[in-house]
DNA sequence: CAAAAAAATTAGGCTATCCGAAGAAGATGT
DNA sequence: ACATCTTCTTCGGATAGCCTAATTTTTTTG
């Protein structure tokens, strides 16, 4: 298993391969490589039965390969957990450190790093961790963008992009934190917020509140 | 810069390139290289300024390539630093996972490291690191299997090597320990020693005398 | 439903790096 | 000093990935 190969099963993982058929074309897109490419290197991962491929159809992850992107994914989010929790990184400057560091760690390493940190459940932007084994529960896929007008929100996870997190880190605002949303303005207007406990209410542009996800099941209370 | 081009810096270094030629033989035995792709790779490294190569005579390495190979020696030696000291791996076991995660390490990373450490001045088995900036001291070259009887002496470094480093965590010798040397033991016999402070001997073999390295200076004393 | 647009695949070619074999250069031993 | 052994370079060929362009299939749209 080369890195290139990794990236490839990491992104199929996070456009929902595991459950989904996706699109040649999102691949390419996500890891910036050219169509054809990807036809050829999704050939190969479906000759290592990590992929199924039905062409003109779409990509998905066979049991094996989804495992295979847990682990990954695990990779990356501990190594973003120890740069943000021990070496004191800006949350939005782990993810590119991380990319390469997932693959060149052992499992052993892994799980020393596991232990190092404490078990934590989730990356500096609120991404499930998964198990050793490649569990992982179910996230939220609500966004704030759909929080209704003085709903009381927990907020979840964030993308992993740069710009997004850069601009959250300015706000001040990070996973689990507790915001009441005051109103969507219109014409694609900035939500306005009120975190818990602050009174000066804050602007999250129309764009961002698409980006971030909150937790499910506490719609109005 | 690749991965392997790095590899190939870093052994041209710790075969003594920054200040002596060194064979393609060498190279190709230290990496586990064909001889003709080593030729061609140096062919490479001297077009890009970082080694110079005498045909037939020998290969060494330019201050910039003197430069880069300490910086990745640093890295290196960084993770070994942080597996031993943070995650509490055997220090024997350090240098596989060290090998791959020098190569992902941006320089702002291995000044976290750095700090996260409080400034290691060497690895595990007594490696000196280099500077941010590729600086680094001389070091002793004389070996314990040189010391006189009676003579007490302290140990500086071992060699990078998995085998030694297993057999010398058995008998519980470190960098920094103080030894008196009690007696060579003929026919390549072992090395019969004495660790500061205890008075049970201790037998470390022949060869093993001549992987570890003692501070200079305290030639009788 | 046919033309146009979009998406996917196939085909030809490139670069980096490796290998093994052959031949050239240098070192060694008598 | 020359035959032999060792080391080094050169050469032909392989593999992994990537790219662009051409072609095929599917989807959309008038
Ligand atoms: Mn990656
Ligand atoms: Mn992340
Ligand atoms: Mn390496
Ligand atoms: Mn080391």
């Amino acid at each position: 298993m080369t890195p290139m190969k990794e990236d490839y099963l990491k992104i199929i993982f996070e456009l929902g391969g595991s459950h989904k058929k996706v699109s040649n074309k999102d691949i390419s897109l996500g890891l910036g490589i050219a169509a054809g490419s990807v036809t050829e290197m999704v050939s190969k991962l479906s000759d290592e039965g990590l992929v199924v491929h039905e062409p003109y159809a779409g990509i998905s992850l066979t049991e094996k390969g989804q495992k295979y992107a847990a682990e990954l994914v695990r990779k990356h989010r501990l190594w973003e957990t120890f740069l943000v929790d021990k070496l004191h990184y800006n949350f939005a400057d782990v993810h590119s450190e991380a990319e390469v560091l997932e693959h060149q760690t052992s499992d052993r390493l892994a799980t020393a790093l596991d232990n190092f940190l404490q078990h934590p459940q989730a990356c500096p932007h609120g991404g499930v961790i998964p198990s050793a084994s490649g569990q992982f529960p179910d996230v939220s896929h609500r966004l704030l963008a759909d929080a209704n007008d003085g709903e009381t929100v927990q907020l979840e996870r964030f993308l992993d992009n740069h710009e997004l997190l850069t601009y959250l880190e300015e706000l001040k605002l990070r996973p689990n934190d507790t915001v009441k949303v005051i109103r969507h303005e219109p014409f694609e207007g900035p939500l306005v917020i009120e975190k818990d406990g602050e009174d000066t209410p804050l602007n999250v542009s129309y764009k961002a509140s698409h980006n971030i996800f909150i937790k499910a099941g506490n719609s109005d209370k």
